[in-house]
RNA sequence: GCGUCGGUGGUAGAGUGGUCAAAUACAACAGACUGUAAAUCUGUCGCCUUCGGGCUACGAAGGUUCGAAUCCUUCCCGACGCA
């Protein structure tokens, strides 16, 4: 994997000033990233409702998919014989995992509750918890010693995840990217409970990368066994990069600004590939989270905004210096039959749309759009036919990817500031 | 014409003397969703309301009863059987 920027964000004026925002090129064994970039959430080795083909004609470079899902169901050891994620789907393009980090979270604090990974309120402090009364709610993740132990999802039965644990599976699995085993915490648990988990977190990070390297070692001496046997019939030995995945970092602390800064400071000083920015939070800590981290995080590595992909967060993230965001949004709003439009969401099933004859959004270049009204598509959602979920994703998905694009190329032409004030002044939330 | 059974909210369908403005499902309407426990979930769903309650309702009209969607009478409508 090489990281190469290719312009930061100034001002109007052409002036660099102090941001931290910036354009630029990930290489990747199976293809080029160009970033800023949004990965499309492929948890199950699947965008939900997409082909590949459509997947790709939406615009993404690259997909995520999950740890947790893919170790339940398959298994990695068939996807790894399938020949790694992204054969195994038939997606050609970079590939990247998550750790199963985000699992610690939402099987776990946030297991029948009504927090998610960006919350309502506006203020947090009111979030702060009565950790007491909440020991026997039931959870599907529960934090040991060394690991977490998860009660499957799918049929109750019992798997303890460690950090070396993650990294084997992820490994197998075969991504270009793949994350440490974090812990994601709730913006509920108090700071001292912060401050444990983000110690948990850091010596996570630390076994992670210790298992990383490991299996590199192994995977070089076997192949170096196989090179000198006349073996190797990879015919990747000339690849000017590594066939093994690279490794993320996953920076945490809550909301609190010391724990952030620490967590940054503790994570950039790992050999660590790229850094993750991970935690649930209230929706007006983000901004100030994300610039606290990238101010210390080095310039030259890539850096990845967990789980966040509303237009919104978007700007706010590029601004403050972050190269990819992943988010359910596009796909899941899309199945749920909300669609992006530029002046806001739109409910589709709502009954002013069922003999509206126009596209989605007048002027957008999807594949939906240009084929299908609205009209279609709520009689799509209210018949509860499939292939509504289908063309409502091929257009968010579309609309979010082509979005950070817009955004990518502000930055080029050097009017980021411009388009943002552009594009935030017709959207309502 | 006689007999039997049945007519409940947009639909289907519970309910057979009070706890019924009436279960449940569907439809409808509105909303939520940010590293996917999610093609999911929540709320509303007779009318009015100062949210305490008030009013009108279970084919129609009468009646019995402290009280009726529930019992009785007649009528209207439907299904089936016999002529």
């Amino acid at each position: 994997m090489r990281f190469t920027i290719e312009k930061k964000i100034k001002d109007s004026k052409g002036e660099a000033g102090n941001y931290l925002g910036r354009a630029g090129v990930l290489e990747t064994a199976h293809g080029v990233i160009h970033t800023p970039a949004f990965v499309a959430v492929g948890t199950k080795a699947t965008v939900k409702s997409l082909n590949p083909e459509q997947v790709r004609e939406a615009g993404t470079e690259v997909v995520l998919g999950n740890t947790y899902h893919l170790y339940l169901q398959p298994g990695e050891e068939i996807v790894k014989d399938a020949g790694g994620i992204g054969k195994f789907m038939n997606w050609h393009g970079p590939t990247m995992t998550d750790s199963g980090g985000f699992q610690v979270f939402s099987l776990g604090a946030a297991y029948g509750k009504d927090i998610s990974k960006v919350t309502k309120i506006t203020d947090p402090s009111l979030l702060i918890p009565e950790r007491f009364d909440d020991s026997d709610a039931p959870r599907l993740a529960k934090i040991g010693q060394d690991g977490v132990s998860f009660k499957s999802h799918l049929d109750g039965s019992i798997h303890y995840i460690t950090p070396e644990k993650s990294i084997q599976i992820q490994h197998n699995l075969g991504a270009d990217i793949i994350f440490a085993f974090d812990e994601c915490t709730s913006p509920t648990e108090d700071l001292a409970y912060q401050e444990e988990a983000l110690e948990r977190t850091h010596r996570w990070a630390e076994r992670s990368l210790a298992e990383h390297q490991n299996l590199k070692q192994e995977d070089a001496r076997r192949r170096s066994h196989s090179i000198l046997e006349g073996q190797d019939h990879s015919g990747r030995s000339e690849d000017s990069f590594e066939h093994l995945p690279a490794l993320f970092g996953i920076v945490q602390g809550g909301r609190d600004e010391n724990l952030r800064k620490k967590s940054a400071n503790f994570i950039k000083n790992l050999d660590f590939d790229g850094f993750g920015i991970g935690g649930s939070f209230a929706k007006e800590d983000m901004s100030t989270a994300v610039k606290w981290v990238n101010e210390i995080l080095p310039e030259e590595k890539p850096r990845h905004l967990l789980g966040i992909g509303e237009p919104e967060d978007l700007f706010m993230g590029i601004e403050n210096g972050v190269d990819l965001f992943d988010c359910v949004a596009p796909t899941r709003l899309g199945r749920n039959g909300t669609l992006y439009t530029k002046t806001g969401k739109m409910i589709i099933m709502n009954t002013k749309f069922r003999n509206d004859f126009s596209p989605i959004e007048k002027n957008c270049n999807c594949y939906t759009c240009k084929n299908y009204t609205r009209a279609y598509v709520a009689h799509l959602f209210h018949g509860k036919e499939m292939l509504a979920g289908t063309l409502a994703s091929i257009h968010n998905l579309y609309f979010i990817v082509n979005l950070v694009k817009e955004i990518r190329q502000a930055i080029i032409n050097e009017n980021f500031f411009e388009f943002k004030e552009e594009f935030l002044g017709g959207y309502s939330k």
